[in-house]
DNA sequence: AAAACATCTATTGTATACAATAAAGCACCT
DNA sequence: AGGTGCTTTATTGTATACAATAGATGTTTT
């Protein structure tokens, strides 16, 4: 089999450890397994329905996605996230995407630019209702439309380094408290990124990406870190 | 045992497992593994003297930081960089560690301050003598101003990802290759940068960073890829 | 009674045996 | 002769058994 360059570097766990890996991660993504709680290999084992050889190994992938600390001879937990650590995330996020942004303008090919303003046409749909928006299509678009830019980024690196940061729980749950608002301003940015980028202009793809990024993190702010609390 | 804070995310594989992880980075660093070169779990197994449970450990480790790619039911694959791959390591290096620099600005202590001057110092001595600079003194100090920077960042995932930045073959080659002008330019860079910590200037720390690390690509360039090939 | 030590137990780390998979080689058919 | 499909084989994936480790518990000693 030969080996494309856009797969290097890509983790691909195979059929019972993509398995194990997949149900811990929502686990740890929807609550179920709380920030601190220790993962105890056995246990996983029957919870996935596999031996521990492969609950190993996902739980060491989970630990170079940080979703998970393992500690020699002790066992896997749960990450938490501190404000500081959010902050972090969304701060590295706006830079790394932002670049990833700029590049793109040199790059991207006209079909990707079709993928990505069909997404944000199909956002738009999601979200004509303010009342009640159908949040997971515009999950899955919004998710299309950034995952194409990555691409179009063309740099396997800024993917891998990018991927780790995106699909935190702490990311994935911040679109679900966007008010009506906040959807149509987030979709807003998008539609100027695609502009940014037909007109091949790098710097303001990227302050527009920065700027998408940073607007997440403060609803993000507003939704879980209420200033009295 | 107590999980303390700083420790999390830090992958920290056991005995046999870092032992192969160990051996099988060093050899890639050094070429005797080649880029391209398929690894055989079996080998590799009578080359660490372990069994191929670590090494399949070491392997999953040496994917994460992307010195290999794991294709599932084939193997493992040495990574090779393109000069772009080149560049966006250093691009991404650039912007982590020099906002790990704006951090530390403000969070620095005093003792850490002494612990990079101290390495700085070290450097001083080191190419004090143009003629015959003592390297090996000059890559550890580097690397101990470095890395108390990082630290004095206090951010756990922008100390696991740049991790994965400075540990590359390609970074840890440079130096190797640096004039002895080079080495001084180098070494008023971390003065530069110790001042602006002292001063507690996050934006001057950051800008002498990103210098820094810019420079250091462009000697990489000139030794690795001249002009004409 | 408190502290230090030894033992015990629960859990992770490693090795090995077996199963699944995919590439390679060969025969067979067209 | 060339290509297609089967068989073979080399290699990875998974499970299980065993070893090592660290924490817990209970005992002993001062």
């Amino acid at each position: 089999m030969l080996i494309h360059a856009h797969m290097k570097g890509k983790r691909v766990l195979s059929k019972a450890s993509a398995k194990a890996y997949a149900i811990i991660r929502q686990r740890i993504i929807d609550g179920a397994l709380a920030p601190g709680e220790r993962l105890k290999e056995e246990d996983l084992a029957s919870l996935c329905g596999v031996s521990r050889t492969p609950i190993r190994d996902a739980l060491r992938s989970l630990a170079a996605d940080l979703f998970v600390t393992v500690v020699p001879n002790h066992g896997a937990y749960v990450n938490d996230w501190s404000p500081d650590d959010v902050e972090d995330i969304f701060t590295m996020r706006g830079m790394l995407e932002g670049y990833a942004a700029q590049r793109a303008a040199s790059r991207i090919t006209e079909e990707e630019l079709d993928i990505m303003q069909a997404s944000a046409d199909a956002i738009e749909v999601a979200i004509a209702n303010p009342d009640e928006p159908d949040v997971e299509t515009f999950l899955a678009a919004n998710r299309t439309l950034h995952e194409t830019l990555r691409q179009a980024a063309n740099s396997t690196r800024l993917n891998t380094m990018l991927g780790q940061l995106v699909e935190m729980p702490v990311v994935i749950r911040t679109a679900t408290s966007y008010t009506p608002g906040d959807l149509r301003r987030s979709n807003d940015h998008h539609q100027e990124l695609i502009d940014a980028l037909r007109a091949g202009d790098g710097t303001w793809a990227e302050a527009t990406m920065v700027a998408h990024i940073h607007a997440a993190y403060q609803k993000y702010r507003r939704a879980y870190q209420p200033p009295e609390g």
